[in-house]
DNA sequence: CAGCATCCCAGTGGATACTG
DNA sequence: CAGTATCCACTGGGATGCTG
């Protein structure tokens, strides 16, 4: 018998197929987060380990802290990262990985290994189209 | 003796300690592309075989033609895409996947299939963080 | 059919200054 | 230290109308 293909994660043209293109789509839905300028590179930095606000803001050494806050506040909204305070004086946030976000390091390693391996390729693509517009 | 470490792809944790979190990195190019709002969506639907403008703009029931002109072109230009032009009355463009384009595919599956498997998680999170800003 | 041109709006993100 | 508050510029992207 043929399992319900609906309570296994569907493969991308499925997803297509079954009309997921729109935003009613979880797809869409993290390929939003991903794609915005900061939360991955926050994400894998975390992935080296827990990290204080000052910390983070010294490793993204061009993100404005308005970004990181607000960012750092939407993977929590998610649940990607937890923040924790310690109550010190001067207070410090330490912020971390969840599991979930944890779990989101190695699709991404896999995307950024094909960007790496691509990247050359695409530069010659760019290079050869721009070539022809003269 | 250990290997040059710069010849191989670099993971994560390598690329963001190699200095790579700026915009001279792969990855930042790569996600760029891959934060559009068409841009992937238009990639796995090629990814089910060639096709042509009208019939991309039946399969993206809600994309402009502006901006499926426009992505089909970045695709176009980043060497992801052909566009092979047929000179009929009245003309006809055919869009397909390179083979660049097409190893695209199983990294963005993977990061598909995260996306399916994590999202009750991810709206559970949410819920729950707006629950508490009440 | 497969586009290009134009206009316009909303959201994203940067700079700067101030605070518990 | 770890933010918040304001202001502002840029651009992604939608709507519409025209063309080879």
């Amino acid at each position: 018998m043929n399992m319900p293909a609906a309570r296994r994660p569907l493969t991308v043209p499925e997803a297509v197929a079954a009309g997921f293109s729109l935003d009613n789509c979880p797809i869409r839905d993290v390929l939003n987060r991903i794609g915005d300028k900061w939360s991955m590179l926050i994400v894998v930095t975390l992935g080296a380990g827990p990290c204080r606000f000052s910390a983070l803001k010294r490793a993204l050494p061009d993100i404005s802290q308005r970004m990181l806050t607000q960012t750092l506040r939407d993977l929590q909204r998610d649940g990607l990262v937890a923040r924790a305070v310690f109550p010190t004086v001067p207070p410090s946030v330490e912020y971390s990985l969840t599991p979930l976000g944890l779990s989101l390091l190695p699709p991404l390693a896999v995307l950024v290994e094909w960007a790496n391996a691509s990247h050359d390729a695409i530069r010659v693509a760019r290079a050869g189209y721009d070539a022809e517009g003269v």
